[in-house]
DNA sequence: TTAGTATATTCTCCATTCGGAATATGTCTT
DNA sequence: AAGACATATTCCGAATGGAGAATATACTAA
């Protein structure tokens, strides 16, 4: 999870996963389309296989990069998680107020005047 | 998009986020739920203001922050696109080694034996 | 074997970023 | 007003991470 952010959070390494959204493609393939020299696309390919975004396949001196589904599912889980933020309301906050305000033992309860608005 | 996932792409951060899919919350809540001092908490809310995944709403000298659902919204939406990768096929590599060999303009179709497989 | 092609790794430099400590700002209470 | 409370900001040092250049590795072709 984490992980997969780290990796993705990178600008080149995120044109990197858009271009293999296309399918597998050889390292040269991206070195064209990117502006970025072999090596770094090399090193960014090397973060996102660590990160377990994409995987490797050999042919002959090509090595053909293409993307795992897994860590972009598990992304797209975590995300589910927080629908609920932008579909029902939440709002149990004055009972964590409240928790907060007692925890000094000083119950409160007359404040209407908020500062700004 | 970018800026969303490196907002959410460091731990104590992630944390945080996580800790306001429950609701809105005071810093101070933070600051005890979380391994952090209260300074830090502070400076990771502005990233994650600045990013637009957090907002503050006063409360005479107490700032509660809230998650903005659009980030993740946005997110979710740049996942979609990958939904493909893990259900149907998409493999049109052949074109792009075709494309790539014929750069050189050295059209030799002739292998079948990969070096691993 | 030698040359050529495709990709990976190493090293160095520079910028960014995180945590800690100290301090500043703003609000409440009395 | 003064002091307490909640949060934000600044400065610093250490660690991390990215780009570039040079080099290494691996496979192919002749």
């Amino acid at each position: 999870m984490l992980a997969t952010l780290r990796a993705l959070a990178e600008p080149s390494r995120l044109q990197i996963v858009e271009l293999l959204r296309d399918g597998p493609r050889p390292v040269g393939h991206m070195v064209k389309r990117l502006r970025l020299r072999q090596p770094q696309v090399s090193k960014h390919l090397r973060v996102l296989s660590d990160a377990g975004l994409v995987e490797v396949r050999v042919d002959a001196q090509r090595r053909i990069y293409e993307l795992r589904p897994e860590p972009l599912r598990e992304l797209e889980v975590w995300i589910e998680r927080y629908r609920r933020i932008w579909e029902g309301n939440f709002q149990r906050l004055d009972a964590v107020l409240e928790e907060l305000k007692t925890e000094k033992t000083k119950a409160k309860e007359k404040k209407r005047g908020r500062t700004k608005q």
